[in-house]
DNA sequence: GTCTATACGACGATAGAC
DNA sequence: GTCTATCGTCGTATAGAC
């Protein structure tokens, strides 16, 4: 089986409509035009149709996850903690354009539309996320059970001020947390 | 034009579809079952339809929140303000049945589809939130900007511990929230 | 003001040609 | 593996009798 250039895409361009609209709003004529392949082009991909696509876009999510905040932060150390949280939280405030944008662990956890496979895949990414700010803070001296108390109130302001935002058209909340939260990890 | 007992409970009846399904989730087949009314019939009382029922819904919620939360703590005084905050977040609590609920702050501002005046309504919820409890920081003696600042982090976190309560199943941060927050406010 | 009955479009999902 | 065409269902919303 050949992979072309379209199927590399295919799964990042999902995620943008799915983080866009969330999993409702993500209507199949919605995805078919955003990824340029008709209804049942996508259903040869997902037999499993939407709520398999909704899990692919987390699957690929939690891996990259892995690749990338996870390995950078569990092999962290209290030399290079601060800096590599630094970066993280560039990273995550582009990835939510500052606010603007939803997050899927919120969006697509609404009714469970998307299996028990799908819950799964919800709950692993939220533990995912709270590890590696754990280990983070580990690794800048904090002790376990303190650094995991942090590292999961970070994700709660995360996505309440992601929340907030939309509501209120403000992202102030959460331009605050990304610029303190790598010093209230660590200190 | 005579009200029935009926009238009183139709709107909370509507509040508790919303607030278990969510906006997309609460189908008028949902909500006519659950109020005891035909479709036909709701759109008698509401001719806006589904969206109107969904303002109705903040617009009750939010005249409670100025009756009770709203008087309640801005009238308090340092002498009382923590009793009341303490009595706040019972009632808090409860409301969101210990974590295992969902805002309607949070799962009605998706999309937009409440139109501009359910926008507004969502907006002024929050604010209303905020007020209400940067007044009662500030009636235990804390600085009008630190307040507000408290008041915003105490929302924040309530939104963010009620998504990853959903998400992993586990109503814990929540839980402490509610036991901290009036402590927090007024240290 | 509530009902039965129905319109009608959008939805997710399939069939079958190419 | 992608397409056109279509299915059945459920969504919101109306018409009109009572």
């Amino acid at each position: 089986m050949v992979r072309t250039a379209q199927d590399d895409q295919l799964v990042p361009e999902l995620a943008t409509v799915f983080r866009a609209h969330g999993y409702d709003g993500a209507s199949l004529a919605l995805i078919s035009e955003a990824v340029g392949l008709q209804k049942s082009s996508l259903y040869h991909r997902f037999p499993g149709g939407k709520a398999q696509m909704a899990r692919a876009v987390l699957s690929a999510m939690l891996e990259q996850l892995r690749e990338s905040l996870f390995a950078d932060l569990h092999t962290a150390d209290a030399g290079n903690v601060r800096e590599r949280l630094d970066a993280v939280a560039t990273g995550v405030g582009e990835f939510y354009d500052q606010g603007r944008r939803w997050c899927v662990l919120e969006t697509m956890s609404l009714g469970g539309r998307l299996g028990p496979e799908g819950d799964r895949l919800l709950a692993e990414l939220a533990a995912a996320w709270i590890a590696a700010l754990a280990a983070a803070a580990q690794a800048a001296g904090v002790e376990p059970r303190e650094a995991r108390r942090r590292a999961r109130d970070v994700l709660v302001e995360l996505e309440g001020s992601l929340v907030l935002a939309r509501v209120s058209d403000d992202p102030s909340a959460f331009r605050e947390l990304i610029a303190e939260f790598p010093e209230r990890l660590c200190r």
